[in-house]
DNA sequence: TCTACTATCACATTTGAACTGA
DNA sequence: ATCAGTTCAAATGTGATAGTAG
C-alpha cells in the first residue's frame, strides 16, 4: 500500500488484517531519508561506492528517521544491499556503460543498527544512522561486513519489525523501505571525478589528503612507500590489533552518537522520477528532481520467513512469485527478459520483487563495526 | 595493452581513557 | 562518591596512486 504525501515522506502502510490479540496493529510507519540533498547531488552524478577488502564505511553514509511506530514497542531496525538491476558495468569515456550481465550475487548479510531492539520513542526522536555500516567486495568476509560486487550497482533496502530481542526478529512481519536516490555503483576505486570531487568536499576524513600529503602540483610525496621496515612495522600492528570491527563494538543498548553533520535535513525538495532507478547507464540529462511528490519505491511488506503471513495478506500474483522466491530460492538468475516482465504494476520498485528472488538466503547478521 | 584490484601513504577526525574540579 | 567537563594519545577513515594480477 502506497501513500503519496505531500511532505515528500516515504509512507508505507502494512495490509490492514482485522486486530487481534495477538497480531500488532502496524499503522503507518513513515521513512524520511535524511541529508537526501547530499545524496541527490551524488546520485545526479551516478553515485560509486568505494568497497576495499576490509570494509569501507558509505559516503554518504545511510540515516533515516522514523515516526509512526507503535508506542511502548520494540523494534528492530536493518539494512541490507539490493542488486538494483542485473547488469554488470564499466567505466568508459565518463560514463557508465554496461558490461554484461551481473555476477551470481555474493552472500547477502543483513545489517542490524546497533540500537535493535529499542522502543519507539527511541527511534523517532533522532535520526538513525548507519554510519558504521561497511561494504566489502570480500565474499570470505568474517567480520560481518556487506558484501557487495565491484562495478555492480545496489540500493540499500531497510527493514523495520517489531522484536524484543535480535532472536525474534524472523517471527515479525517486516516492513521495507528503500529511497531511489541512494542507489550506487560499487567500485574499488573512484572512476567518476565528480564523485571523487564531491567526496572530498563533503568527508571530512578526505581534508588529510587534500590539504596535507600532496604538492602543489597535486602528486602526493611517496618517498618511503613500501620499505620493507615500515610495512614489517605495520603488518605487526595489524597482527597485535584485534579486528577494527570487534574492538569497539558497542553493546545494543549503548546509543549512537550522532555527528554534527546528521542533523535532519528538510526533504521538501526530494522527489525523484521513478526513471532514476533502472538498469540503464546513468545519463546524467535523465535526472529530474523538479517534482513536486517523492515516488515511493516499496510497497510490500517485507517478510522473508513468515510463510503464514502470506496467507495472511493477500498478496499481488508478483509478490506471490516474490514471496515463493524467497521461500524456494531459485537455482539461477532471472533473465533479463524475464525480469523486466516482471516489472510492470504500479509498483515503484518492481525490483524487489523481481530481485527479491535473487537473494538466496536471508542470514540475521548482527554487526557493529568502528 | 587494458582493466580491475590491492596495499600503502599522511593527516584530519573520532573515540575513549585518564584526569581534574565541583 | 559521583558527575561533568577537559585533555590527549591512539585508532580510524579518507582519496590517490603505484604495483600487481588476470
Amino acid at each position: 500500500m502506497c501513500i503519496f504525501s505531500k511532505d515528500s515522506k516515504l509512507h508505507l502502510s502494512m495490509p490492514q488484517s482485522p486486530p487481534t490479540a495477538e497480531s500488532y496493529q502496524q499503522g503507518c510507519i513513515s521513512m524520511t531519508l535524511e541529508k537526501a540533498d547530499l545524496w541527490k547531488s551524488f546520485h545526479s552524478s551516478g553515485t560509486e561506492m568505494i568497497i576495499t577488502k576490509h570494509g569501507r564505511r558509505m559516503f554518504p553514509h545511510c540515516s533515516i528517521r522514523l515516526s509512526g511506530l507503535q508506542p511502548f514497542v520494540n523494534y528492530v531496525v536493518m539494512m541490507d544491499m539490493v542488486p538494483a538491476d542485473s547488469f554488470k558495468y564499466r567505466w568508459k569515456k565518463d560514463q557508465w556503460e554496461v558490461a554484461g550481465k551481473s555476477e551470481p550475487q555474493p552472500p547477502c548479510r543483513l545489517y542490524m543498527h546497533p540500537d535493535s531492539p529499542a522502543p519507539a520513542s527511541h527511534w523517532m526522536k533522532q535520526p538513525l544512522s548507519f554510519l558504521r555500516m561497511k561494504l566489502t567486495n570480500n565474499t570470505l568476509d568474517q567480520h560481518g561486513h556487506i558484501i557487495v560486487h565491484s562495478m555492480h550497482r545496489y540500493y540499500p533496502r531497510f527493514h523495520v519489525t517489531q522484536a524484543d530481542s535480535p532472536y525474534t526478529v524472523r517471527w515479525g512481519p517486516f516492513q521495507t523501505f528503500s529511497f531511489p536516490e541512494t542507489t550506487f555503483t560499487a567500485v574499488t576505486a573512484y572512476q567518476n571525478p565528480k564523485i571523487t570531487k564531491l567526496k572530498i568536499d563533503h568527508n571530512p576524513f578526505a581534508k588529510g589528503f587534500r590539504e596535507g600529503g600532496t604538492h602543489s602540483h597535486g602528486k602526493r610525496c611517496r618517498s618511503n612507500r613500501g620499505s620493507p621496515d615500515k610495512r614489517a612495522r605495520l603488518e605487526s600492528e595489524v597482527r597485535c590489533n584485534s579486528p577494527p570491527g570487534l574492538q569497539r563494538m558497542p553493546s545494543t543498548s549503548q546509543s549512537v552518537k550522532v555527528g554534527k553533520d546528521e542533523q535532519p535535513l528538510n526533504l521538501s525538495a526530494c522527489s525523484l522520477e521513478q526513471e532514476s532507478l533502472h538498469t540503464e547507464p546513468l545519463d546524467l540529462q535523465e535526472y529530474d528532481y523538479c517534482c513536486e511528490e517523492q515516488m515511493v519505491p516499496a510497497s510490500m511488506p517485507y517478510q522473508p520467513y513468515r510463510s503464514l503471513e502470506y496467507a495472511r495478506y493477500p498478496l499481488h500474483s508478483n509478490e506471490v512469485d516474490a514471496a515463493h522466491s524467497l521461500l524456494h530460492p531459485p537455482h539461477h538468475q532471472l533473465s533479463t527478459a524475464e525480469h523486466n516482465s516482471q516489472q510492470h504494476g504500479y509498483y515503484h520498485h518492481p525490483q524487489h520483487y523481481s530481485q527479491a528472488g535473487d537473494w538466496s538466503q536471508y542470514p540475521l547478521f548482527s554487526y557493529s563495526c568502528r
